[in-house]
DNA sequence: AATCGTCAAGAGCAGTGCTCTCGTTTTTTC
DNA sequence: GAAAAAACGAGAGCACTGCTCTTGACGATT
């Protein structure tokens, strides 16, 4: 086994990330439906049906590109939480609620290709679902590790966890080691607030809403931190 | 003007509703990108041509759908909350999330048109915004009442809203009146959170994560209501 | 040097949104 | 009631899509 196999395997491996790159540039100008494969083609200089040759289907071309994007997201998300002063729990919290803001509103077709309506027809793959855990993983390890700092003081809210839902928070408890019932749902609720903003926000329903939509979303993660227990440095 | 102008107008209104019924049913099949013209007008025994009589583009066949959909959902969580004892607020809260999330699950492609990601080069017309308020008018109006009948005491949490926040918040007032600024973001909160749910939900996010959907969600909008300062009753 | 797998090219299929024209039918106008 | 005007369905056609199949050339392996 030589350090790059044969000279073809080689070019092969050059093109496949040529027709990647140029996929995201057309995704990122035309959106997910407007990805075109015949367009790939023709900004490569190549035939349509060569391309099929690197990417079996049209759904092939957007697995790698779902992958890459979850990658691309997780990569920044942990950036951000690393960054921060580990015992700064809250400070975590609003690095990385702001790293997902950030790159979905500099990525929106990405991020819609992550986090958005399924594109129609393609089923998303095995192979995205580990992608996928790298920026949960963040969340949880951040909660995971305030609750263990004794740093989670959580308000007394209406209602605890009831017991039928114990079975997945018990499953939730992988990303959350050692956290109890109660707080594992509400850093639920965080979580799905997060990306609830966000998702309002790249989709365009703050139009003629919301002006400023940074303080807004900074008010809504902070006040869902303080619903976790986290408390500002 | 007669009872229905023409016979030819009443043709013509039967056949609008008949394509805009028979999109829907596509819409539901398909999913919003296999919503196609040709295949409405095979349907309907047409040539393809002769839809453009009806909808100059497919993007106009989109906005009738949008906008019924906006009208349908509005219209079940209006019925949510009217059926509510008044002054139950907590109640009306989360019967309003109920009929969101089970009008979504019914409805997963309308939905996705009203709050997934925006469908690629079309662009939303000043008439759906009107029909769009129908279900945020309500959640104003509940937040709204609730305050004023005293209903709503507020856990102490970190943040207050900045004051930097006031001209965003003064537009929000006019789907909640009187409310104070801290009150009115805390409610954009657990709007964008009871949204941000419904669309991992309905969107596939929690696919092998979380059985008891219905147990979490419950879970997850008691405890954006709580922090709203709804009090179960 | 011969073989065998890989590759780009091209034609072709079935489908799409949309436009234009052409008779026909219905409504409006005189 | 007849003539002009508007609305309508049908059909052909354009440019585009994802995808398949065949053909011929190139390069690596034996």
């Amino acid at each position: 086994m030589t350090a790059s196999r044969t000279a073809r395997e080689r070019v092969r491996a050059e093109l496949t990330k040529e027709i990647t790159d140029i996929a995201r540039r057309q995704l990122a100008t035309e959106g997910a439906g407007g990805l075109s494969l015949r367009a790939v083609a023709r900004e490569m200089g190549m035939v349509s049906s060569a391309i099929y040759r690197y990417f079996p289907s049209r759904d092939d071309l957007l697995t790698a590109l779902i992958i890459d994007g979850y990658n691309a997201l997780g990569a920044v998300v942990e950036r951000a939480d690393e960054d921060s002063p580990p015992g700064d729990f809250a400070g975590r919290w609003l690095a990385v609620c702001h790293a997902v803001r950030d790159w979905a509103l500099a990525h929106p077709h990405e991020y819609t290709l992550l986090y958005g309506s399924p594109v129609p027809g393609y089923q998303a793959p095995e192979e995205t679902i580990a992608a996928r855990l790298r920026d949960v993983a963040v969340f949880g390890r951040i909660t995971a590790q305030a609750y263990d700092a004794g740093a989670l003081t959580p308000p007394d809210l209406a209602p605890p966890a009831p017991a039928a839902l114990s079975a997945d928070a018990a499953n939730l408890r992988q990303i959350m080691p050692g956290v109890p019932d109660d707080l594992i749902f509400r850093g639920l609720t965080a979580w799905t607030g997060l990306y609830g903003w966000v998702n309002f926000e790249v989709f365009g329903q703050f139009e003629n809403t919301i002006d400023d939509r940074r303080g807004g979303f900074e008010q809504s993660v902070r006040t869902l931190g303080a619903l976790l227990g986290l408390k500002p440095a």
